[in-house]
DNA sequence: AACCGATGGTTTGATATTTGAACCAGTTCG
DNA sequence: CGAACTGGTTCAAATATCAAACCATCGGTT
Protein backbone atom coordinates (compact mmCIF):
# COMPACT_ATOMS: atom_id res chain seq x y z
CA UNK A 1 0.00 0.00 0.00
CA UNK A 2 1.20 3.21 -0.77
CA UNK A 3 1.77 6.33 1.01
CA UNK A 4 -0.94 8.28 -0.35
CA UNK A 5 -3.31 5.43 -0.14
CA UNK A 6 -2.60 4.65 3.78
CA UNK A 7 -2.97 8.73 4.31
CA UNK A 8 -6.26 8.87 2.20
CA UNK A 9 -7.37 5.43 4.40
CA UNK A 10 -7.17 7.92 7.01
CA UNK A 11 -10.09 9.88 5.94
CA UNK A 12 -12.23 6.93 5.38
CA UNK A 13 -12.16 6.08 9.66
CA UNK A 14 -14.98 9.05 9.76
CA UNK A 15 -18.77 8.55 9.91
CA UNK A 16 -21.85 9.95 11.30
CA UNK A 17 -20.77 8.90 14.59
CA UNK A 18 -17.18 9.85 14.48
CA UNK A 19 -16.84 13.27 13.83
CA UNK A 20 -13.62 13.57 15.52
CA UNK A 21 -10.64 10.98 15.94
CA UNK A 22 -7.46 11.46 17.65
CA UNK A 23 -4.17 9.96 17.10
CA UNK A 24 -4.53 6.82 19.29
CA UNK A 25 -7.56 5.95 18.09
CA UNK A 26 -6.59 6.60 14.07
CA UNK A 27 -3.63 4.29 14.65
CA UNK A 28 -5.96 2.02 16.64
CA UNK A 29 -8.76 1.97 13.53
CA UNK A 30 -5.83 2.31 10.73
CA UNK A 31 -3.31 -0.58 11.97
CA UNK A 32 -0.56 1.73 11.23
CA UNK A 33 2.63 2.95 13.14
CA UNK A 34 1.72 5.89 15.17
CA UNK A 35 4.54 8.17 14.35
CA UNK A 36 3.63 7.32 10.06
CA UNK A 37 -0.17 8.24 10.89
CA UNK A 38 0.91 11.46 12.76
CA UNK A 39 3.25 12.64 9.90
CA UNK A 40 -0.23 11.83 7.96
CA UNK A 41 -2.74 13.39 9.75
CA UNK A 42 0.02 16.58 9.87
CA UNK A 43 0.74 16.92 6.38
CA UNK A 44 -3.18 16.45 5.66
CA UNK A 45 -4.08 19.40 8.00
CA UNK A 46 -1.73 21.63 6.45
CA UNK A 47 -3.45 20.46 3.12
CA UNK A 48 -6.80 21.26 4.46
CA UNK A 49 -8.06 17.75 4.33
CA UNK A 50 -8.34 17.81 7.91
CA UNK A 51 -8.22 20.00 11.00
CA UNK A 52 -7.52 19.81 14.46
CA UNK A 53 -9.65 21.03 17.70
CA UNK A 54 -7.14 22.59 19.31
CA UNK A 55 -8.82 21.89 22.95
CA UNK A 56 -9.31 18.26 22.26
CA UNK A 57 -6.11 17.76 19.69
CA UNK A 58 -8.52 15.28 17.75
CA UNK A 59 -8.75 16.14 14.11
CA UNK A 60 -12.19 16.61 11.82
CA UNK A 61 -13.00 16.54 8.39
CA UNK A 62 -10.93 20.02 6.75
CA UNK A 63 -12.74 22.60 4.16
CA UNK A 64 -10.83 21.80 1.38
CA UNK A 65 -13.22 18.83 1.05
CA UNK A 66 -15.80 20.89 0.82
CA UNK A 67 -13.69 23.26 -1.42
CA UNK A 68 -12.98 20.37 -4.13
CA UNK A 69 -16.41 19.26 -3.98
CA UNK A 70 -18.15 22.12 -4.59
CA UNK A 71 -16.13 22.52 -7.89
CA UNK A 72 -17.05 18.70 -8.76
CA UNK A 73 -20.44 19.35 -8.32
CA UNK A 74 -20.42 22.37 -10.06
CA UNK A 75 -18.67 20.62 -13.56
CA UNK A 76 -20.70 17.54 -13.02
CA UNK A 77 -23.59 17.66 -10.48
CA UNK A 78 -24.47 14.25 -10.01
CA UNK A 79 -25.94 14.91 -6.74
CA UNK A 80 -28.50 17.33 -7.96
CA UNK A 81 -29.54 15.50 -10.58
CA UNK A 82 -30.00 12.15 -9.26
CA UNK A 83 -31.60 13.84 -6.35
CA UNK A 84 -35.22 13.94 -8.21
CA UNK A 85 -35.34 10.95 -9.41
CA UNK A 86 -34.35 9.06 -5.99
CA UNK A 87 -36.90 11.13 -4.17
CA UNK A 88 -39.64 9.81 -6.58
CA UNK A 89 -38.54 6.76 -6.49
CA UNK A 90 -38.49 6.41 -2.58
CA UNK A 91 -41.91 8.31 -2.70
CA UNK A 92 -43.15 5.40 -4.85
CA UNK A 93 -42.14 2.61 -3.01
CA UNK A 94 -42.13 4.18 0.10
CA UNK A 95 -38.82 2.73 1.83
CA UNK A 96 -34.92 3.93 1.02
CA UNK A 97 -33.31 4.17 -2.15
CA UNK A 98 -29.46 5.29 -3.00
CA UNK A 99 -27.42 6.16 -5.32
CA UNK A 100 -24.27 5.55 -5.04
CA UNK A 101 -20.73 5.20 -7.38
CA UNK A 102 -18.54 2.97 -7.68
CA UNK A 103 -14.90 3.91 -5.63
CA UNK A 104 -12.31 1.32 -6.14
CA UNK A 105 -13.41 -1.99 -5.07
CA UNK A 106 -16.26 -0.08 -3.07
CA UNK A 107 -19.24 2.08 -3.67
CA UNK A 108 -19.73 5.49 -2.40
CA UNK A 109 -22.93 6.65 -1.65
CA UNK A 110 -23.61 9.70 -3.54
CA UNK A 111 -27.44 10.31 -2.79
CA UNK A 112 -30.05 8.84 -0.09
CA UNK A 113 -33.98 9.65 0.59
CA UNK A 114 -36.00 7.98 2.78
CA UNK A 115 -39.57 8.38 2.43
CA UNK A 116 -39.82 7.47 6.03
CA UNK A 117 -43.68 6.49 6.19
CA UNK A 118 -43.06 3.63 8.02
CA UNK A 119 -41.84 3.53 12.13
CA UNK A 120 -39.00 1.42 11.62
CA UNK A 121 -36.90 2.34 8.99
CA UNK A 122 -33.50 1.27 7.64
CA UNK A 123 -29.87 3.33 8.96
CA UNK A 124 -27.80 4.75 5.85
CA UNK A 125 -25.08 6.05 6.44
CA UNK A 126 -23.37 8.68 4.01
CA UNK A 127 -19.69 8.01 5.00
CA UNK A 128 -19.92 4.69 4.72
CA UNK A 129 -18.23 2.20 1.71
CA UNK A 130 -20.36 -0.46 0.82
CA UNK A 131 -18.42 -3.80 -0.02
CA UNK A 132 -18.86 -5.21 -3.17
CA UNK A 133 -19.33 -9.07 -2.05
CA UNK A 134 -21.97 -8.22 0.58
CA UNK A 135 -24.84 -5.45 -0.57
CA UNK A 136 -26.84 -5.71 -3.64
CA UNK A 137 -25.52 -2.57 -5.08
CA UNK A 138 -22.15 -4.11 -5.11
CA UNK A 139 -23.67 -7.54 -6.93
CA UNK A 140 -24.98 -5.18 -9.42
CA UNK A 141 -21.82 -3.66 -9.58
CA UNK A 142 -19.91 -6.77 -9.97
CA UNK A 143 -22.34 -8.26 -12.75
CA UNK A 144 -21.90 -5.22 -14.73
CA UNK A 145 -19.35 -2.97 -14.05
CA UNK A 146 -15.33 -3.28 -14.96
CA UNK A 147 -14.63 -7.09 -15.79
CA UNK A 148 -11.77 -7.23 -14.04
CA UNK A 149 -14.21 -6.37 -10.03
CA UNK A 150 -14.55 -9.74 -9.73
CA UNK A 151 -11.64 -11.86 -9.98
CA UNK A 152 -9.69 -9.21 -8.31
CA UNK A 153 -12.19 -9.66 -5.48
CA UNK A 154 -11.86 -13.14 -5.68
CA UNK A 155 -8.20 -13.22 -4.62
CA UNK A 156 -8.79 -11.30 -1.56
CA UNK A 157 -10.57 -12.59 1.41
CA UNK A 158 -14.72 -12.18 1.51
CA UNK A 159 -15.31 -10.86 4.74
CA UNK A 160 -18.57 -11.42 6.15
CA UNK A 161 -20.93 -8.57 7.37
CA UNK A 162 -23.12 -10.75 8.98
CA UNK A 163 -24.19 -14.41 8.98
CA UNK A 164 -25.96 -14.16 5.65
CA UNK A 165 -23.10 -12.49 3.80
CA UNK A 166 -21.70 -14.58 0.65
CA UNK A 167 -18.05 -15.42 1.68
CA UNK A 168 -17.54 -18.17 -0.62
CA UNK A 169 -15.84 -17.75 -4.17
CA UNK A 170 -18.13 -20.49 -6.08
CA UNK A 171 -21.51 -19.20 -4.74
CA UNK A 172 -20.55 -15.46 -5.44
CA UNK A 173 -19.40 -16.28 -8.75
CA UNK A 174 -22.99 -18.30 -9.43
CA UNK A 175 -25.02 -15.09 -8.21
CA UNK A 176 -23.60 -12.47 -9.44
CA UNK A 177 -24.10 -14.84 -13.18
CA UNK A 178 -27.60 -15.06 -12.20
CA UNK A 179 -27.75 -10.99 -11.46
CA UNK A 180 -26.60 -10.76 -15.35
CA UNK A 181 -29.06 -12.48 -16.43
CA UNK A 182 -31.64 -10.84 -14.29
CA UNK A 183 -30.67 -7.68 -14.69
CA UNK A 184 -31.17 -7.24 -11.14
CA UNK A 185 -29.66 -8.00 -7.84
CA UNK A 186 -31.15 -8.69 -4.32
CA UNK A 187 -29.52 -9.79 -1.06
CA UNK A 188 -31.51 -10.09 2.14
CA UNK A 189 -29.32 -9.85 5.22
CA UNK A 190 -26.26 -9.78 3.87
CA UNK A 191 -24.60 -6.43 5.00
CA UNK A 192 -27.04 -5.67 7.76
CA UNK A 193 -29.27 -8.17 9.64
CA UNK A 194 -32.65 -7.58 8.91
CA UNK A 195 -32.30 -5.01 6.00
CA UNK A 196 -33.16 -6.30 2.49
CA UNK A 197 -32.37 -5.06 -0.72
CA UNK A 198 -32.78 -4.42 -4.51
CA UNK A 199 -30.04 -3.26 -6.83
CA UNK A 200 -29.85 -2.58 -10.45
CA UNK A 201 -26.65 -0.86 -12.31
CA UNK A 202 -26.11 2.55 -13.75
CA UNK A 203 -24.26 3.38 -16.52
CA UNK A 204 -22.00 6.27 -18.14
CA UNK A 205 -21.19 6.73 -21.87
CA UNK A 206 -19.45 3.17 -21.76
CA UNK A 207 -21.23 -0.33 -21.32
CA UNK A 208 -19.81 -0.50 -17.88
CA UNK A 209 -21.76 0.06 -14.45
CA UNK A 210 -20.51 3.11 -12.68
CA UNK A 211 -22.86 2.91 -10.10
CA UNK A 212 -26.24 1.67 -8.83
CA UNK A 213 -29.45 1.68 -7.75
CA UNK A 214 -30.85 0.32 -4.76
CA UNK A 215 -33.87 -0.15 -2.32
CA UNK A 216 -33.63 -0.83 1.05
CA UNK A 217 -36.29 -2.06 3.70
CA UNK A 218 -36.42 -4.13 6.66
CA UNK A 219 -37.05 -7.77 5.95
CA UNK A 220 -39.88 -8.02 7.53
CA UNK A 221 -41.64 -5.47 4.65
CA UNK A 222 -40.07 -7.11 1.80
CA UNK A 223 -43.33 -9.07 0.98
CA UNK A 224 -43.96 -10.54 -2.68
CA UNK A 225 -46.12 -7.88 -3.29
CA UNK A 226 -43.54 -5.09 -2.72
CA UNK A 227 -40.77 -7.30 -4.67
CA UNK A 228 -42.67 -7.10 -7.85
CA UNK A 229 -43.32 -3.02 -7.23
CA UNK A 230 -39.64 -2.96 -6.98
CA UNK A 231 -39.05 -5.21 -9.90
CA UNK A 232 -40.99 -3.75 -12.25
CA UNK A 233 -40.09 -0.16 -10.88
CA UNK A 234 -36.25 0.16 -10.48
CA UNK A 235 -34.95 -1.01 -13.62
CA UNK A 236 -36.85 2.35 -15.30
CA UNK A 237 -34.96 4.26 -12.14
CA UNK A 238 -32.00 3.02 -13.31
CA UNK A 239 -32.63 4.10 -17.13
CA UNK A 240 -33.43 7.21 -15.66
CA UNK A 241 -30.38 8.20 -13.34
CA UNK A 242 -28.34 6.79 -16.31
CA UNK A 243 -29.46 8.86 -18.77
CA UNK A 244 -29.45 11.91 -16.17
CA UNK A 245 -25.88 11.09 -15.72
CA UNK A 246 -25.57 11.26 -19.69
CA UNK A 247 -24.96 7.98 -19.86
CA UNK A 248 -26.48 4.77 -22.34
CA UNK A 249 -27.92 1.63 -21.03
CA UNK A 250 -26.26 -1.43 -22.89
CA UNK A 251 -28.85 -2.74 -25.90
CA UNK A 252 -28.66 -6.26 -24.11
CA UNK A 253 -29.27 -5.34 -20.78
CA UNK A 254 -32.31 -3.38 -21.78
CA UNK A 255 -33.62 -5.75 -23.78
CA UNK A 256 -33.33 -7.95 -20.36
CA UNK A 257 -35.13 -5.43 -18.54
CA UNK A 258 -37.46 -4.94 -21.47
CA UNK A 259 -38.37 -8.67 -21.15
CA UNK A 260 -38.98 -9.09 -17.51
CA UNK A 261 -41.48 -5.81 -17.35
CA UNK B 1 7.65 18.67 -0.19
CA UNK B 2 6.47 15.31 1.41
CA UNK B 3 4.44 13.00 -1.02
CA UNK B 4 1.31 13.63 0.50
CA UNK B 5 1.38 17.34 0.10
CA UNK B 6 2.49 17.02 -3.97
CA UNK B 7 -0.59 14.47 -4.29
CA UNK B 8 -3.07 16.85 -2.76
CA UNK B 9 -1.71 19.80 -4.35
CA UNK B 10 -2.27 18.11 -7.55
CA UNK B 11 -6.22 18.33 -6.95
CA UNK B 12 -5.50 22.10 -6.43
CA UNK B 13 -5.16 22.26 -10.26
CA UNK B 14 -9.07 21.64 -10.40
CA UNK B 15 -10.61 24.75 -11.14
CA UNK B 16 -14.18 26.03 -13.03
CA UNK B 17 -12.38 26.74 -15.96
CA UNK B 18 -10.69 23.65 -15.72
CA UNK B 19 -12.68 20.33 -14.92
CA UNK B 20 -10.53 17.87 -16.52
CA UNK B 21 -6.40 17.16 -16.47
CA UNK B 22 -4.65 14.78 -18.54
CA UNK B 23 -1.30 13.84 -17.49
CA UNK B 24 1.11 15.95 -19.03
CA UNK B 25 -0.98 19.28 -18.24
CA UNK B 26 -0.82 18.08 -14.74
CA UNK B 27 3.19 17.71 -14.93
CA UNK B 28 3.29 21.02 -16.51
CA UNK B 29 0.88 22.73 -13.37
CA UNK B 30 2.62 20.81 -10.74
CA UNK B 31 6.75 20.74 -12.06
CA UNK B 32 6.79 17.06 -10.75
CA UNK B 33 8.59 14.42 -12.85
CA UNK B 34 6.04 12.84 -15.16
CA UNK B 35 6.51 8.86 -13.30
CA UNK B 36 5.62 10.15 -9.76
CA UNK B 37 2.97 12.40 -11.44
CA UNK B 38 1.68 9.20 -13.00
CA UNK B 39 1.76 7.44 -10.10
CA UNK B 40 0.13 9.86 -7.58
CA UNK B 41 -2.85 10.15 -9.97
CA UNK B 42 -3.32 6.46 -10.27
CA UNK B 43 -3.04 6.19 -6.22
CA UNK B 44 -5.70 9.22 -5.95
CA UNK B 45 -8.11 7.42 -8.39
CA UNK B 46 -7.76 3.79 -6.62
CA UNK B 47 -8.86 5.73 -3.41
CA UNK B 48 -11.65 7.94 -5.34
CA UNK B 49 -10.28 10.89 -5.42
CA UNK B 50 -10.38 11.09 -8.83
CA UNK B 51 -11.69 9.33 -11.69
CA UNK B 52 -10.39 8.61 -15.46
CA UNK B 53 -12.25 9.79 -18.25
CA UNK B 54 -11.85 6.61 -20.06
CA UNK B 55 -12.34 8.23 -23.84
CA UNK B 56 -10.15 11.48 -22.80
CA UNK B 57 -7.71 9.73 -20.28
CA UNK B 58 -8.02 12.98 -18.49
CA UNK B 59 -8.74 12.93 -14.51
CA UNK B 60 -11.56 14.28 -13.14
CA UNK B 61 -12.53 14.53 -9.32
CA UNK B 62 -13.89 11.53 -8.11
CA UNK B 63 -17.10 10.29 -5.94
CA UNK B 64 -15.15 10.38 -2.57
CA UNK B 65 -14.49 13.79 -1.98
CA UNK B 66 -18.68 14.14 -1.80
CA UNK B 67 -19.16 11.55 0.08
CA UNK B 68 -16.20 13.17 2.49
CA UNK B 69 -18.37 16.64 2.29
CA UNK B 70 -21.37 15.23 2.84
CA UNK B 71 -20.04 13.71 6.24
CA UNK B 72 -18.06 17.07 6.99
CA UNK B 73 -21.37 18.92 6.15
CA UNK B 74 -23.38 16.65 8.39
CA UNK B 75 -21.34 17.40 11.54
CA UNK B 76 -20.52 20.62 10.77
CA UNK B 77 -23.13 22.28 8.88
CA UNK B 78 -20.62 25.61 8.22
CA UNK B 79 -21.73 25.66 4.90
CA UNK B 80 -25.26 25.59 5.25
CA UNK B 81 -25.21 27.88 8.66
CA UNK B 82 -23.59 30.53 6.95
CA UNK B 83 -25.49 31.02 3.76
CA UNK B 84 -28.41 32.81 4.94
CA UNK B 85 -26.55 35.57 6.38
CA UNK B 86 -24.06 35.45 3.48
CA UNK B 87 -27.32 36.21 1.17
CA UNK B 88 -28.63 38.74 3.55
CA UNK B 89 -25.43 40.70 3.34
CA UNK B 90 -24.98 40.31 -0.55
CA UNK B 91 -28.73 41.49 -1.10
CA UNK B 92 -28.22 44.57 1.55
CA UNK B 93 -25.28 45.96 -0.34
CA UNK B 94 -25.97 44.54 -3.53
CA UNK B 95 -22.54 43.31 -4.27
CA UNK B 96 -20.47 40.01 -3.96
CA UNK B 97 -20.17 38.35 -0.46
CA UNK B 98 -17.92 35.40 0.40
CA UNK B 99 -16.90 33.89 3.27
CA UNK B 100 -13.79 32.21 3.63
CA UNK B 101 -11.77 29.53 5.99
CA UNK B 102 -7.87 29.24 6.88
CA UNK B 103 -6.71 25.86 5.01
CA UNK B 104 -3.35 26.20 6.17
CA UNK B 105 -1.24 29.69 4.65
CA UNK B 106 -4.09 29.94 2.12
CA UNK B 107 -7.96 30.97 2.44
CA UNK B 108 -10.48 28.75 0.97
CA UNK B 109 -13.64 29.55 0.07
CA UNK B 110 -17.25 27.95 1.78
CA UNK B 111 -19.40 30.06 0.31
CA UNK B 112 -20.29 33.54 -1.71
CA UNK B 113 -23.25 34.61 -2.95
CA UNK B 114 -23.51 37.49 -5.63
CA UNK B 115 -27.03 39.63 -5.58
CA UNK B 116 -26.79 40.35 -9.29
CA UNK B 117 -28.47 43.58 -9.74
CA UNK B 118 -25.63 45.37 -11.77
CA UNK B 119 -24.18 44.52 -14.78
CA UNK B 120 -21.16 44.24 -13.99
CA UNK B 121 -19.78 41.59 -11.33
CA UNK B 122 -16.60 40.32 -9.62
CA UNK B 123 -15.64 36.86 -10.78
CA UNK B 124 -15.25 34.52 -8.44
CA UNK B 125 -13.93 30.67 -8.35
CA UNK B 126 -14.92 28.87 -5.64
CA UNK B 127 -12.07 26.40 -6.68
CA UNK B 128 -9.21 28.43 -6.16
CA UNK B 129 -7.36 29.35 -2.88
CA UNK B 130 -7.06 33.17 -1.78
CA UNK B 131 -3.41 33.97 -1.02
CA UNK B 132 -2.91 35.96 2.38
CA UNK B 133 -0.85 38.69 1.45
CA UNK B 134 -3.10 39.94 -1.58
CA UNK B 135 -6.50 40.03 -0.79
CA UNK B 136 -8.24 41.69 2.27
CA UNK B 137 -9.58 38.02 3.48
CA UNK B 138 -5.98 37.17 3.68
CA UNK B 139 -4.91 40.62 5.68
CA UNK B 140 -7.78 40.19 8.50
CA UNK B 141 -6.53 36.44 8.48
CA UNK B 142 -2.75 37.50 8.94
CA UNK B 143 -3.71 40.08 11.48
CA UNK B 144 -6.33 38.45 13.34
CA UNK B 145 -5.38 34.60 12.92
CA UNK B 146 -2.47 32.19 14.31
CA UNK B 147 0.55 34.77 15.34
CA UNK B 148 2.77 32.29 13.40
CA UNK B 149 1.45 33.38 10.00
CA UNK B 150 2.49 36.38 9.60
CA UNK B 151 6.43 35.34 9.94
CA UNK B 152 6.10 32.24 7.88
CA UNK B 153 4.79 34.13 5.02
CA UNK B 154 7.45 36.94 5.26
CA UNK B 155 9.89 33.72 4.94
CA UNK B 156 8.62 33.21 1.51
CA UNK B 157 8.91 35.65 -1.71
CA UNK B 158 5.47 37.41 -1.42
CA UNK B 159 4.14 36.33 -5.47
CA UNK B 160 2.28 39.78 -6.92
CA UNK B 161 -0.97 38.90 -8.44
CA UNK B 162 -1.59 42.45 -9.74
CA UNK B 163 0.20 45.09 -9.71
CA UNK B 164 -1.25 46.74 -6.87
CA UNK B 165 -0.27 43.63 -4.74
CA UNK B 166 1.81 43.92 -1.64
CA UNK B 167 5.10 42.35 -1.88
CA UNK B 168 7.51 44.35 0.50
CA UNK B 169 7.51 42.58 3.90
CA UNK B 170 8.23 45.91 5.48
CA UNK B 171 4.76 47.47 3.77
CA UNK B 172 2.51 44.21 4.51
CA UNK B 173 3.53 44.32 7.93
CA UNK B 174 2.79 47.98 8.40
CA UNK B 175 -0.66 47.15 6.66
CA UNK B 176 -1.25 44.19 8.87
CA UNK B 177 -0.91 46.05 11.89
CA UNK B 178 -3.43 48.99 10.72
CA UNK B 179 -5.80 46.24 10.37
CA UNK B 180 -5.74 44.84 13.42
CA UNK B 181 -6.58 48.10 14.52
CA UNK B 182 -9.32 48.90 12.39
CA UNK B 183 -10.59 45.26 12.97
CA UNK B 184 -11.73 45.58 8.72
CA UNK B 185 -9.31 45.31 5.80
CA UNK B 186 -9.34 46.57 2.78
CA UNK B 187 -7.45 46.33 -0.48
CA UNK B 188 -7.55 48.16 -3.78
CA UNK B 189 -6.77 45.48 -7.14
CA UNK B 190 -4.31 42.95 -4.71
CA UNK B 191 -5.62 40.11 -5.99
CA UNK B 192 -7.58 40.94 -9.22
CA UNK B 193 -7.66 44.00 -11.30
CA UNK B 194 -10.27 46.76 -11.10
CA UNK B 195 -12.03 44.97 -7.96
CA UNK B 196 -11.64 45.98 -4.25
CA UNK B 197 -12.47 44.38 -1.74
CA UNK B 198 -13.50 44.62 2.06
CA UNK B 199 -13.02 41.72 4.94
CA UNK B 200 -13.42 41.14 8.86
CA UNK B 201 -12.47 37.75 10.64
CA UNK B 202 -14.33 35.56 12.00
CA UNK B 203 -14.05 33.32 14.95
CA UNK B 204 -14.29 29.45 16.31
CA UNK B 205 -13.98 29.24 20.17
CA UNK B 206 -10.54 30.21 20.55
CA UNK B 207 -9.75 34.19 20.10
CA UNK B 208 -7.99 33.30 16.37
CA UNK B 209 -9.86 33.72 13.58
CA UNK B 210 -10.78 30.29 11.40
CA UNK B 211 -12.00 32.50 8.62
CA UNK B 212 -13.23 35.47 7.19
CA UNK B 213 -15.85 37.51 5.63
CA UNK B 214 -15.65 39.68 2.52
CA UNK B 215 -17.66 42.08 0.25
CA UNK B 216 -15.88 42.72 -3.28
CA UNK B 217 -17.11 44.85 -6.10
CA UNK B 218 -15.72 46.65 -9.17
CA UNK B 219 -13.09 49.69 -8.30
CA UNK B 220 -15.19 52.31 -10.03
CA UNK B 221 -18.74 51.35 -7.59
CA UNK B 222 -16.39 51.54 -4.79
CA UNK B 223 -17.75 54.89 -3.78
CA UNK B 224 -17.27 56.71 -0.75
CA UNK B 225 -20.87 56.16 0.10
CA UNK B 226 -20.59 52.22 -0.43
CA UNK B 227 -17.21 52.24 1.50
CA UNK B 228 -18.98 53.67 4.81
CA UNK B 229 -22.38 51.27 4.24
CA UNK B 230 -19.62 48.29 4.46
CA UNK B 231 -17.20 49.54 7.13
CA UNK B 232 -20.99 49.92 9.28
CA UNK B 233 -21.92 46.59 8.08
CA UNK B 234 -19.49 44.03 7.57
CA UNK B 235 -18.54 43.79 11.32
CA UNK B 236 -22.25 42.86 12.41
CA UNK B 237 -22.26 39.89 9.87
CA UNK B 238 -19.03 38.96 11.03
CA UNK B 239 -20.30 38.62 14.69
CA UNK B 240 -23.23 37.01 13.17
CA UNK B 241 -21.03 34.08 11.26
CA UNK B 242 -19.37 33.57 14.48
CA UNK B 243 -21.88 32.87 16.36
CA UNK B 244 -23.41 30.45 13.76
CA UNK B 245 -20.30 28.57 13.95
CA UNK B 246 -20.53 28.69 17.67
CA UNK B 247 -17.00 30.87 17.82
CA UNK B 248 -17.04 34.21 19.90
CA UNK B 249 -15.10 37.65 19.12
CA UNK B 250 -12.44 38.43 21.53
CA UNK B 251 -13.39 40.96 23.26
CA UNK B 252 -10.84 43.50 22.38
CA UNK B 253 -11.89 43.46 18.56
CA UNK B 254 -15.79 44.02 19.73
CA UNK B 255 -14.61 47.19 21.37
CA UNK B 256 -12.99 48.52 18.25
CA UNK B 257 -16.24 47.39 16.35
CA UNK B 258 -18.24 49.16 18.91
CA UNK B 259 -15.93 52.18 18.53
CA UNK B 260 -16.17 52.49 14.92
CA UNK B 261 -20.31 52.08 14.60
C1' DA C 1 1.36 4.21 -46.55
C1' DA C 2 4.95 6.49 -44.03
C1' DC C 3 5.87 10.20 -41.04
C1' DC C 4 5.40 13.55 -37.38
C1' DG C 5 4.39 15.35 -32.99
C1' DA C 6 1.57 14.95 -29.71
C1' DT C 7 -0.44 12.10 -25.96
C1' DG C 8 -0.54 8.40 -21.81
C1' DG C 9 2.16 5.11 -19.65
C1' DT C 10 6.37 2.16 -18.10
C1' DT C 11 11.09 0.86 -16.91
C1' DT C 12 15.79 1.50 -14.72
C1' DG C 13 19.18 2.40 -11.20
C1' DA C 14 21.24 6.06 -8.32
C1' DT C 15 19.36 9.12 -4.76
C1' DA C 16 16.30 10.94 -1.30
C1' DT C 17 12.37 10.29 1.54
C1' DT C 18 9.44 7.48 4.39
C1' DT C 19 9.11 4.22 7.82
C1' DG C 20 8.70 2.11 12.52
C1' DA C 21 10.58 0.72 17.06
C1' DA C 22 11.98 3.04 20.70
C1' DC C 23 11.92 7.31 23.19
C1' DC C 24 10.15 11.80 25.41
C1' DA C 25 6.74 14.59 27.77
C1' DG C 26 2.36 15.91 29.65
C1' DT C 27 -2.38 14.24 32.03
C1' DT C 28 -5.25 11.63 34.71
C1' DC C 29 -6.27 8.49 38.14
C1' DG C 30 -5.68 5.41 42.19
C1' DC D 1 4.35 8.38 43.79
C1' DG D 2 3.72 5.28 39.76
C1' DA D 3 0.88 3.22 36.22
C1' DA D 4 -1.55 3.93 32.12
C1' DC D 5 -3.05 6.88 29.22
C1' DT D 6 -2.46 10.71 25.85
C1' DG D 7 0.14 13.44 21.68
C1' DG D 8 4.35 13.98 19.65
C1' DT D 9 9.60 13.21 18.13
C1' DT D 10 14.25 10.68 16.78
C1' DC D 11 17.43 7.90 13.79
C1' DA D 12 19.13 3.03 10.80
C1' DA D 13 16.62 0.47 7.40
C1' DA D 14 12.94 -0.05 3.80
C1' DT D 15 10.63 2.42 0.22
C1' DA D 16 9.60 6.08 -2.97
C1' DT D 17 11.43 9.45 -6.06
C1' DC D 18 13.83 11.34 -9.92
C1' DA D 19 15.56 11.85 -14.71
C1' DA D 20 16.04 9.97 -18.82
C1' DA D 21 15.10 6.81 -21.98
C1' DC D 22 11.68 3.76 -23.90
C1' DC D 23 6.98 1.87 -25.81
C1' DA D 24 2.30 2.31 -27.70
C1' DT D 25 -1.32 4.94 -29.56
C1' DC D 26 -3.68 8.63 -31.53
C1' DG D 27 -4.75 12.35 -35.22
C1' DG D 28 -3.21 14.90 -38.67
C1' DT D 29 0.25 15.73 -42.96
C1' DT D 30 2.89 14.68 -46.70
Amino acid sequence: MGTITKALSLLNHFSASRSEIGLTEFRNLSGQDKATVHRHLSELTANGFLEQNPGTKGYRLGPAILRLAAVRERLFPARRLVAPLVEKLAGELGELVHVSLREGDHLSPLYHFDALIHGTRVYFDEAELLPLHATASGLAMLAFGPTDLLPKLLKTKLKPSTGHTITDSELLKQTVDQVRNDGIAFVDQGFEEHVSSFASPVFGDLPEAIGTIAVAAPSVRMTDELKAKIRATLPLAATEVTEKLGGVVPVDLRRIWRNAA
